[in-house]
DNA sequence: CCTTGTGAATATGTTCACAGCA
DNA sequence: TGCTGTGAACATATTCACAAGG
């Protein structure tokens, strides 16, 4: 086995904020790729994107040369690339804890399998939702959590509880050994840090549009 | 009426990225509040978000002094005052295009009213929706949109529709005078400049999360 | 021609560190 | 003392602009 050699594309380099901005070029890339376009430029994707051609050409530079002087991008090779650079060139089991109203739109969702993730287990802590099913899913109580993420060497969970109860199911899935969480509860969690998590609340976007409308309210 | 006069804190000179913190700010404030806080620092509420003090201290700055020296941040005065920067010391009404899960999942959805925010309208393409209960609200055809938003001077929509649909979806809302949009669709919309859009995509953060993850997928 | 990949230049964002005040 | 508000220093991110290659 050779010992992977430290590069000029080494990942320790490579600044989040561009990591952050691959899934996006994939997603287009994507697009592209299935309406039959079989090759792009950094400039078009950029205007695509509105974002700069020299943006997208540095980011990708980070990883490897995957372009072509005067032609520009192979669509499918790309998307390749990116999907290994990203490791979701593979279906990741993810955790979904909350069935309410929301963990039913996300279990039901059919939009994740195609771009690297499976809903492999829904919990709640309510009796009453226990036992429901969704798709082909059963509610399981959060006592199988721990046997669930064994079983399945899950990494990945989803918080889709209400606000109170947030920290409490992180604190649990952190215990049953969840490395990454992405977050629906509209309060920020304190965690350990060699857990990562993303937060997803709407109300965080409105708030940041309103700043620049003027106003136009219901009521005071 | 007395013309406003340009200052140092002026509106157009605060940079985005620090209008995106204040919602989280005033998120975190308001739990602060309901808990009973009085007073805060810098520090400890970047302690709390994993912000530095120093960014808050100068994040705030852009809009006025609201603390005491060697005391810190009244909490209710502070949370007041990011309200009213953020014009969300009233409620806007939104209008949700899509009546699928996912749009009967935010329109369920309790938390926005006290945040600022009020679903006032569904509107769904499929006759079989059209007419249908969520809540107190009634999934309306797409062709009452205009009327809808004339008489409530709706300015913001979310966009639960599939990929598919929603640039269509998001032409018309800008016909009807829409003014911002928050889209779920996994896609970048083409908009005139004048469109404010942000986007909802768990996948984006799941991939995001993966690229630091070390492998461990059901298949390939 | 056209488009990539990339150093250099620029622009933006964050932190430091301290004067000033309760 | 403890904490804010803020210029100056530093760090990070973006864009420019061009050599090199198809």
């Amino acid at each position: 086995m050779t010992t992977q050699k430290s590069s000029a594309h080494d990942k320790a380099a490579v600044p989040d904020i561009v990591i952050g901005r691959l899934p996006i070029y994939l997603r287009t890339l994507t697009i592209f790729r299935n309406s039959g376009k079989d090759v792009t430029s950094s400039q078009e994707l950029g205007e695509y994107l509105g974002i700069s051609s020299a943006q997208i050409r540095k980011d990708l530079s980070h990883f490897g040369e995957f372009g072509k002087q005067g032609t520009g991008y192979n669509v499918a090779y790309l998307c390749k690339q990116l999907e290994k650079i990203l490791k979701v060139d593979c279906v990741w089991p993810v955790l979904l804890v909350g069935a309410g109203h929301l963990g039913h739109a996300l279990a039901s969702y059919e939009g994740f399998e195609n771009r690297g993730f499976r809903i492999t287990g829904v919990f709640d802590s309510s009796q009453e939702k226990v036992g429901g099913q969704i798709g082909n899913l059963v509610v399981q109580p959060m006592d199988e959590l721990n046997d669930f993420v064994s079983r399945q060497r899950c990494q990945i969970a989803i918080i889709a509880v209400p606000a109170e109860a947030a920290q409490n199911v992180a604190n649990l899935l952190i215990k049953v050994g969840v490395k990454s969480i992405l977050c629906y509860a509209p309060i920020t969690l304190t965690l350990p840090p060699h857990v990562q998590v993303e937060y997803i609340d709407p109300v965080i976007h409105f708030q940041h549009m309103t700043f620049y409308l003027s106003k136009g309210c219901i009521d005071s």
